[in-house]
DNA sequence: CCAAAATTTAAACATTTGTTTAATTTTTCC
DNA sequence: GGAAAAATTAAACAAATGTTTAAATTTTGG
């Protein structure tokens, strides 16, 4: 019957340590089961295969992802607010876990996840009336008249972003790798304000 | 002697296909020869090996990457100028192009390429002062007290993250190929806006 | 036209790949 | 304590990998 619990647990821990950051094409069975300390059979006999693997691995990173912007979409603060705490979470969220941002865009850019991505992603965040609450506030006047789809593009383009280029930032400034996260930073406090006082209608007396 | 040359050029088209949609990890040698409608020996023949080749591949991504830019640095124009033809330039850039910004994150994030970038690519950018310019602008008061690297990361993220994020957003939004395309030209104005609104300076008179 | 050089091909190579088999060890539960 | 179940291992499997070899074809240049 059930024995040792954690043997699965290590399995996908090492699972998700090797894809993220070599890629499902990058890293071979053997290498997830050396991670382990254990051997290939094993993987197989918990998880039928490396893709069966994969896609669950796939899925937590993709529930972790969307997970913080659920708890703060959640919340009953104001638009405005709402904005600025997602912003400085996901930085936080992102900066534990930087390597996420790249792993699903890749995985979805090479279609690694046959799935089309299941509405149970997606249903939770619509489920939180973020969408309405943006839409009321733009009838109300309180923000620009511009579609959320692309406020979610600035949002997602000025807090992924920095966290997959750090090799072609380093690189291209030839600056370490404290000073990236010098910058980065900055780059949290620019983007608040600029995302802010843009969409955000200035209202001396409202 | 010298035979065809065109069918060099072939397999580095091919090659360049390839690598570019699948990676370099997610293609066998023999993905590009059957592209090239050959067979793998001639690859090695001319490119000594699978390295070599996807090593001039990239240099020559980085190099088409860069090559943008470069044009719009070494105009004559204002930097407010220069800015907004930036953005303009490499988004109908990358709309011909929408894979690279993919590739080159991609393959420097996994170190694809053990050469730390050469200068042969740096060099040409600080050579069109464009860095003495912007350091003139802030010492004018034209423009924030704002380091270059934030304002590069700004733009990066803004045109480089939605043509990478393609699938993600299709997928998050459940929006056609044509629709994403037409939040891809509103955010292009948006961020025109948006960065020089928060970079230069309101001069009601100067 | 013809020998030498360059190009192209098919086949073989040694490894590595994901997966499976079968045997062994460990745990479970009466 | 001991049989059944579960967990773990080593070994083998066929297929795919990057590379090389050697032979065949085509091009070159006198």
């Amino acid at each position: 019957m059930k024995r040792d619990q954690s043997t699965e647990e290590k399995i996908k821990a090492a699972a998700k340590k090797v894809f993220m950051t070599k890629g499902f094409d990058g890293c071979s069975v053997r290498d997830i089961a050396k991670e382990v300390g254990s051997n290939v059979a094993l993987l197989n006999y918990y998880f039928r295969s490396k893709e069966k693997l994969f896609e669950l691995i796939f899925e937590g990173a993709m529930s972790d992802f969307l997970q913080s912007m659920i708890a703060v979409f959640s919340s009953d603060l104001s638009l405005k607010e709402k904005v600025e705490q997602l912003i400085d979470k996901e930085f936080s969220f992102f900066m534990e876990h930087p390597e996420l941002p790249m792993f699903i865009l890749q995985s979805l850019h090479q279609n690694k996840t046959n799935a089309p991505m299941p509405s149970q992603f997606l249903e939770p965040i619509a489920n939180t009336g973020i969408f309405e609450q943006f839409e009321q506030a733009k009838a109300n006047g309180e923000i620009r008249d511009v579609s959320i789809r692309n406020v979610t593009m600035l949002l997602m383009s000025n807090v992924h972003y920095p966290f997959m280029s750090k090799n072609l930032t380093k690189q291209f400034h030839g600056i370490s790798t404290d000073q990236f996260e010098e910058d980065l930073k900055k780059h949290k406090e620019i983007v608040k304000e600029l995302i802010t006082n843009y969409l955000f209608i200035s209202n001396p007396k409202a």
